[in-house]
DNA sequence: CCGCATCCGGGGCGATACTG
DNA sequence: CAGTATCGCCCCGGATGCGG
């Protein structure tokens, strides 16, 4: 992208990152790990092609990114983030926390979705209500990846992947499983929107929303 | 901006805020507080003039800015940003704590600098090193405005505006400036870079780069 | 199938000029 | 002072092709 031309740590931060998609790539890659192109694709819908192969070449030539070609049989390319490209967590961290409150407007008509993308609005607007209870683990299946969400010690982690015997499973969409998790709305309203649960609904209890 | 189309915090985020200076805008709000159209355009010195008024229209529609008009004799417009903008200080934040990281590579040939953009910089890279001393104060005399940062209680603060009666004062090139506070070159060099300087020295010492 | 390159239309962006 | 008007250009989006 083209330079600001300012010696300010801003405008030099987004001198490198600024452009379009850039970001969201970063996303991607620090919420999946290493990741092949195609993989990429997938979770970036609305990209080109071409976009992509080229914010691929300029995080690389930045020293955010390394290719890494697997070794056959996999004879793949592998993406993936650089100490400096994880360093940008702390940045995504930022723009979700602020961006979240545009969720509880719900999707836009025509919004992708992928599963992992629940993971800021789950950590960031939860807490665990019992930080002295047994860890319990929640499985969402709101796309085709399922994501697995912790509650215990006070933390609360989202990750990709099915749990082993989660003590919960949540499915459905991902607007009505959000706003069953943040309690906007209950769980009868959420089967009403078409949630399914399978397990012990109390786990429910231990996600409270935190404070703002 | 065209919105990404997904579901996601960040995503989200960036729909409102991705567009190009519009997070440059924001950030010349945060340091300098309600500001005329004229200021905010000497302080993003390469927009174009038409973009400026884009941005300021986008941002007011998002209701991360509003404007209100200064009564007579001022009759002048003033920008400012609502506590949904405000809210933005820790993206930004983020941003150049990130960035910062450029800084040390000194200006590129042509850039542009105002001394307010010193204060992510003074405030993310030092600390104080004696919290029980008595507050100290600097003023920085790198371009048109002061930067006045203040140590003490362990605490850095900078803020635009002359200090009254400051304990020392710097004046020179950004750069050996930065270099100075952030103890990577001595008095010496910075002297021998044009930085000159008025009062207590040792007041320096005061300030050390803070633990990456 | 994976990881792109190429082509082309539209729009955001940049610079300058101009105005109430 | 606070913008509007205009005009190129280049970035972006969408489709298609293509070698390994």
């Amino acid at each position: 992208m083209r330079s600001y031309g300012q010696f300010c740590a801003v405008a030099k931060a987004l001198d490198v990152i600024g452009d379009r998609w850039t970001l969201l790539i970063v996303r991607e890659l620090l919420l999946a790990g290493p990741s092949r192109y195609t993989d990429l694709r997938s979770g970036l819908p609305g990209i080109a092609t071409n976009l992509l192969a080229d914010r691929l070449r300029q995080l690389e030539a930045a020293g955010l990114l390394a290719r890494e070609e697997a070794p056959p049989p996999v004879a793949s390319t592998l993406f993936s983030l650089t100490p400096r490209g994880e360093q940008l967590r702390g940045v995504l961290d930022a723009l979700g926390a602020w961006g979240v409150e545009y969720m509880a407007e719900g999707p836009a008509p025509g919004d992708a979705f992928r599963g992992r993308w629940l993971a800021w609005p789950v950590e960031r607007f939860l807490r665990d209500s019992q930080p002295d209870g047994q860890p319990v683990s929640l499985e969402l299946q709101t796309g085709e990846a399922p994501l697995l969400v912790e509650a215990g010690g006070g933390e609360i982690t989202a990750r990709p992947g099915p749990g082993t015997e989660p003590d919960v499973v949540l499915s459905g969409e991902p607007y009505p499983i959000l706003g069953l998790l943040s309690g906007r709305i209950g769980l009868a309203e959420a089967r009403r929107r078409g949630v399914r649960l399978q397990g012990d609904a109390a786990v429910l209890a231990r996600l409270a929303p935190a404070a703002a």
